[in-house]
DNA sequence: TTTTGTATAATTGTATACAGTTATACACGT
DNA sequence: ACGTGTATAACTGTATACAATTATACAAAA
């Protein structure tokens, strides 16, 4: 089959995608985008990946073709891949959006909120305040990447669901840096605690207001500590 | 290279990847699901496919890859694809983020307006009108894709302009439903109009709330008519 | 009859081969 | 030097081959 030499693919994350060469190019190739290996514009020749990550060109191209659709890469036909990346304005237009839908889906997750999930947020909470004590900053990613998650499906809505983790997706590096002060994590620990209390109390305009809020002022937090 | 038998493949619309044969396969295979040939979770054999577009497997597969990625198509590991598909909840969840989220972007664009793109606006209304005077309802349908893209690029933001499109596509289905009363698309253009108005006087707030307006009335539209 | 095992077929996963296209290098003429 | 043509190389597009996995059919045992 392959080589056995370059088989390293553990699935790291919870990221979609994991089974598979091409979910584990897919995976490879985006965090190499979003984390910044590849500079924009960059050529990337499928020979090469596949090379580099032990695989054949097949699954590269597939993962190639999943992330033209994400919008990741451009693909020219005949020529190839190349990296589309972020831009500071990109980050904040999605943060826009994404404030209005994390709004949206916040009043949906208060409307049909259980017992279950309001534990399990409470809990997430509980765990994101201990961890960020005790300065464990990737905990807290995490923890914050579940608490999201959490009203992603909480919402009740495949679309919405779709929708927000795509964005969050997009995010994750931007997340990696804001998530690192633990004055912004305190402030953030506070937000979500908040949250949880309006949709517990069942006030979903408040809740919604305060998912609002929320994401506005991470945003606000990037252009204070010019961030990117 | 291929038979010659089956290749009849013009790019029908102006949809994305209309190049090459996996372009082709996707579009497709896209046309298929939203349009209803494909019943939900029946399964897309890979060889099927092929066989009945003239082509081999691999584009089928890169198509089916992509399909994932928008949420029209499952892929279990060693299984195969299967037929997502979209329900009555889902277009009005998509409704729901979409009237947000063109608010937002009619907002920007209002920002953004330039002297061109206002008149080929009001353009787009003049040839809406006179086609529905004439009842050329696939005409009106043009104009409606082409007027929501102008507006999608004028709010100068990659990201609204990729979601709202990948929005737009879901809903193909439904507007191509919609749009073949009179009286909706009368409606319609009064409204486009409208926000066409509200764009030009700079008032971007209201702006904002028309187009906010005229999404949910679409819905109320299909509602009452108990389309899907 | 039901269950279980096994051979077989169907299907997907991956690699490779070959065709077609684009980029590169270099000789040639001006 | 500068452009131009052409051979060559590099790369992508597609098809096919082979391996691995899953589904199916059917016989044997309970």
């Amino acid at each position: 089959m392959r080589d056995g030499i370059n088989d390293v693919r553990e699935t790291k994350g919870s990221l979609s995608q994991s089974n598979s060469l091409s979910g584990y190019v897919f995976n490879n190739i985006r965090e190499d985008i979003l984390s910044g290996k590849y500079h924009e514009n960059e050529e990337l020749r499928e020979m090469a990946i596949g090379k580099e990550l032990g695989v054949s060109r097949t699954p590269v191209r597939e993962a190639l073709r999943q992330l033209e659709l994400e919008g990741l890469v451009q693909i020219t036909p005949n020529k190839g891949a190349s990296v589309i990346g972020i831009s500071l304005k990109d980050v904040k237009d999605i943060y826009e959006m994404r404030s209005l839908l994390e709004g949206l889906c916040v009043k949906k997750a208060t409307e049909n909120m259980t017992y279950e999930i309001l534990t399990r947020l409470e809990e997430i909470l509980d765990l994101s305040e201990y961890y960020t004590a005790k300065e464990k900053f990737d905990s807290v990613l995490e923890l914050d990447n579940e608490y999201h998650h959490t009203l992603y499906e909480a919402a009740n809505s495949k679309m919405i669901r779709h929708t927000l983790s795509d964005f969050h997706h997009y995010l994750e590096r931007m997340r990696k840096t804001t998530l690192k002060s633990k004055d912004r994590v305190e402030h953030s620990n506070k937000e979500h605690r908040d949250i949880v209390e309006a949709i517990k109390a069942g006030d979903a305009q408040r809740a919604m207001h305060l998912a609002d809020e929320h994401i506005k002022n991470t945003v606000i937090n990037i252009e204070k500590h010019g961030l990117w």
